[in-house]
DNA sequence: GTGGTCTAGACCACC
DNA sequence: GTGGTCTAGACCACG
């Protein structure tokens, strides 16, 4: 597993990790049952803190998305998280607004979204 | 010009009044010249402090999508700000990476995506 | 709002915490929109690390019983979370079924532990 | 003697296998003198580390509810142990508040929780 | 002042 | 070794 996480980001650590995380399991690359690194050497690998990595650990536990065995190590969670239907669409919604948003500021046609999108696609899938 | 804030949100609320105000004028709804209430009355409608419209504001005004005159009140810069391509390119990335996850996760084709795209497109123009 | 905590207890403070509040709530004497001390303050009069008492309010958060608003403080959910039926069968039922194996190894019988929770329902009414 | 242990809970193995064997004692299904597996045996049974279950042995032994006789084996207790009713007392109430606290976020009435106790009696009684 | 994040370092329980 | 908890202290962003 390969994280690249950026410190001077606006977006926090453990959220960059938690991020790069979700992509690996919904790309295929992470899958169910499988065992992630410890905290500790995560932590190591990119030179933070191991509280930052535990943070990201626990908030994607409590999502659903890992399981934690005391003593064992953590792991990719065999039954990923149902999501709400409704909260999903909204969520999309408001992603798809932005993007959208972005674009006409930048003058760039959906056309060429679209594309992007496709590519984007590629390059997460395993 | 109407807006609506969510102070739970995690987006800090002076963030979603920008938001929301470049939103309208990619969409058209606020055109170059156009007045935009003072910071003071828009304060009082959404029940929020002054402060923080003010530092919307004031941010727009740094990106070049606002000017103020003093005594005058606020106004739609009549030559929107060119964005840096680069910025832009990587800003777009970023987003169309979060909406594939979500889609992913979610179990939304991309077809699916396009469609959303389109309709979201629909309804931000005027 | 009144906690004890036990620092000696073999439960962690920040779920002594977790436990008091949804006790408070459950119980009527913390109500919707109501809002709790700064985790500094809170922090402060329990004489423990703030990050304990934050960790604790964290929880409440994703579990939604709380929410937070940064720079204004945190509040207890206008709306507070449905529980999956089936889920909480479930815990009520093994919650039971070590109250039965107590009383069962202390000698006590069905009835007096009807009492017990008559009693122990008085006292954490209103 | 049959146990189902779940890794993944918050609650660690050892005492998992502790509260179901005096579960199984509590209900009548372990009678005094009854041998129990060894703990390799059963730590293969269960898929876990012997040590684990060696553990929870040790401590049901010392709380006074199994023997071991080198070379023999492990057998139920021929006199159970009896607990310090302030203890019992405590443990009781702190139980019987977390089935209150449960059922009234869920809008369990006392009723049904006084019915719920009778069906998990019958359940455990051999 | 409030919450949000990060750090460095400690001790414990579990497997 | 692993995760779980707690501490003390720092800096930032928000309202």
């Amino acid at each position: 597993m390969q994280l690249a996480i950026n410190p001077g980001d606006e977006v926090p650590i453990y959220r960059q990790i938690c991020r790069q995380i979700t992509d690996l399991i919904a790309g295929g690359r992470l899958g169910p049952g499988e065992k992630l690194p410890s905290h500790r050497e995560l932590a190591a690998r990119l030179v933070i803190a191991p509280l930052t990595v535990k943070k990201a650990y626990d908030v994607l536990e409590a999502e659903g998305f890992l399981g934690t065995q005391r003593g064992r190590g953590t792991y990719v969670s065999l039954t990923l998280p149902a999501i709400d239907p409704a909260l999903l669409r909204e969520r999309l919604r408001e992603s798809a607004r932005r993007l959208v948003r972005e674009a006409t500021l930048g003058d760039v046609s959906l056309d060429e979204i679209v594309e992007l999108l496709r590519d984007v696609t590629q390059e997460m899938k395993p």
